[in-house]
DNA sequence: AACACTAAGTTACTAAAAGTAACTGATAAT
DNA sequence: ATTATCAGTTACTTTTAGTAACTTAGTGTT
């Protein structure tokens, strides 16, 4: 694993004393963790911004069938929630049967590229976490 | 916003295929985005991540304070998980009352660093979510 | 003409997860 | 003897997620 320093670990402090101001009001008042990640950070709505960032148009049931094992139920909703924030559009094309294709705005896009740095650490990672990974209930 | 050039979509697209191998195959044989991010992005891991990269030490109530509408049962749990993942260290000290005293291991910091930087995507980008955001019960 | 078929969802219902509030256990201070 | 502390746990309620059947409108099949 790549070492951290002390002076890392006290310029991470710094930023997000930062982009909080006094952390502990930000997170009462209004808090863009709380707010903007919710939706964002979601496992749904990751894997939504991953499949539409490689294949750059997808129809509901394509979508559904690549994440496979999500419901119509959620689908539908995280794809509204992300279509209102603006990540997503939706183009409905009035044939029959109906067709939508969705895909990232740039704003996704520009979610993205951020999100996948998170992800790309996962997979760099994943090894490690399975073997550490301890059954959570511990004795003491 | 800064705008992203197709190019740089393209890029994205690549990395994604590189991190999943095929990605569909591998969302049903084993995905670190869902096994790692599922935890690690959770809204309330993310709140823990970042208090504890502020805080170098906190203890349960503490923390608890902070955070101000998590549970105790919901606080507890993500803990434990986080500590069998190896993000966090846990030490208890018997005294009385009991103490016991949270911290990021080198791993959670190296985690958290990459969090971070999309923390900070959402609180630079918060302004224009909340002007364009819309009730997402569209009507067609 | 009657029937199944399609895509993109919605709906009613059940199961799982999260939130609430009271409780635990050992000790020290009042 | 009562109250307080800390780090949780437990039983119960509410919210969210998962399941499976249904919808809508036109097209192709029998």
């Amino acid at each position: 694993m790549e070492t951290i320093t002390e002076n890392q670990k006290i310029k991470v402090a710094k930023k997000i004393k930062k982009m909080f101001g006094h952390i502990d009001r930000r997170t009462i008042e209004y808090c863009p963790i709380r707010d903007v990640m919710a939706l964002a950070s979601d496992k749904w709505s990751i894997l939504i911004f991953l499949y539409l960032g490689y294949y750059p148009v997808l129809r509901f049931n394509k979508l559904k069938k690549h994440i496979y094992d999500i419901s119509n139920k959620v689908l539908s909703e995280r794809l509204k929630m992300l279509e209102g924030d603006g990540y997503i559009s939706r183009k409905l094309y009035a044939e029959v049967p109906i067709r939508v294709e969705y895909s990232l705005t740039d704003f996704g896009h520009s979610y993205l590229k951020k999100l996948l740095e998170l992800a790309e650490w996962a997979e760099k990672h994943k090894g490690e976490i399975l073997a550490n990974r301890k059954d959570y209930n511990r004795v003491v």
